[in-house]
DNA sequence: ATAGCTGCAAAGGTTTTGCAGATGA
DNA sequence: TCATCTGCAAAACCTTTGCAGCTAT
């Protein structure tokens, strides 16, 4: 097992003592899931790789352990427009995505210039602040690439 | 009527003309309801208010013409964690939001910043950027007095 | 005249809830 | 022991869809 797994099994850990919640060998089966893979999931996937490793889990559960691991800030929760809830864990501190509205396909970005912006806002309208998510709509480079040659081929 | 609404009349009017869709009363009641207030709605809200009003639209006609509202680009929509979906007029070119976890009220900021972050990152992974939303939580200012003033009772 | 729109109600899909049985503390 | 958690199924919720009647063009 690694060594960041472990950590964040510590911090789950001392969350679930902290609030006296019980330390169920279904919570931990999940983090561990979610932490066994990077990228964005959803209920719906998170069910099925459990079911395919014959982990019996329900919905309930997941939805339940989800709502913990939201609240202890291990994994951060997306709603992107006309699409079901995304999740991922949250080692990455930056959530900037690009999301191409035409194949829905999502692309991360970083800028280093965000991190003050966020830090002048937080002063100024003294706001502590625990998350940051930046959603960019728009077309993506596969796609203005089709659309050119689409436009190409009718003429 | 004021000329900025009479302005957007003309746009709705132009791209249902331009698609050859009907122009008809409740599209241009919904839009009317719309941009005589300013602030984010939810279908459910936007259903009262024109109740209110004894404008009688059926839910469906709502979220077809928001549709059409959010294709022309007149009306942006949001889906803010655990919350459903919330829409806003989309006059302000800006849509970056604090958005508080205890009370959830949801604050506007602005930083001039983020127009040339953006102008990069289009630019560096080659996207054409149509929209984007800065989602900030945590914790605001009214909220951060209370749980000191409750901190101090308690002492 | 007629294709497209509306309202209503029913269906759809995701998330929440209720409850009986199971299980950490 | 017993309060909390789980799994299951049903309910709730927002949103979409189907259809009969209506209406803008």
């Amino acid at each position: 097992m690694d060594k960041v797994k472990n950590i964040v099994k510590q911090n789950f850990t001392a969350y679930l003592e902290q609030k006296g919640y019980r330390k169920t060998p279904e919570r931990y089966a999940i983090l561990e899931e979610i932490y066994a893979h990077p990228g964005h999931f959803s209920v719906e996937t998170l069910f099925q790789k459990m079911s395919d490793k014959n982990y019996r889990v329900s919905k309930a559960t997941l939805y339940n352990t989800l709502e913990l691991l939201l609240e202890c800030e291990l994994v951060v929760k997306h709603t992107y427009k006309n699409e079901m809830a995304h999740y991922e864990r949250a080692e990455n501190k930056h959530h900037e995505h690009l999301i191409c509205t035409l194949c829905n396909r999502v692309e991360e970005f970083a800028d280093d210039r965000l991190e003050e912006v966020l830090k002048t806002v937080g002063e100024k309208y003294n706001f502590e602040i625990h998350q940051n998510m930046w959603y960019v709509y728009g077309i993506c480079k596969n796609c203005k690439l089709k659309m050119k040659k689409k436009t190409e081929n009718s003429l």
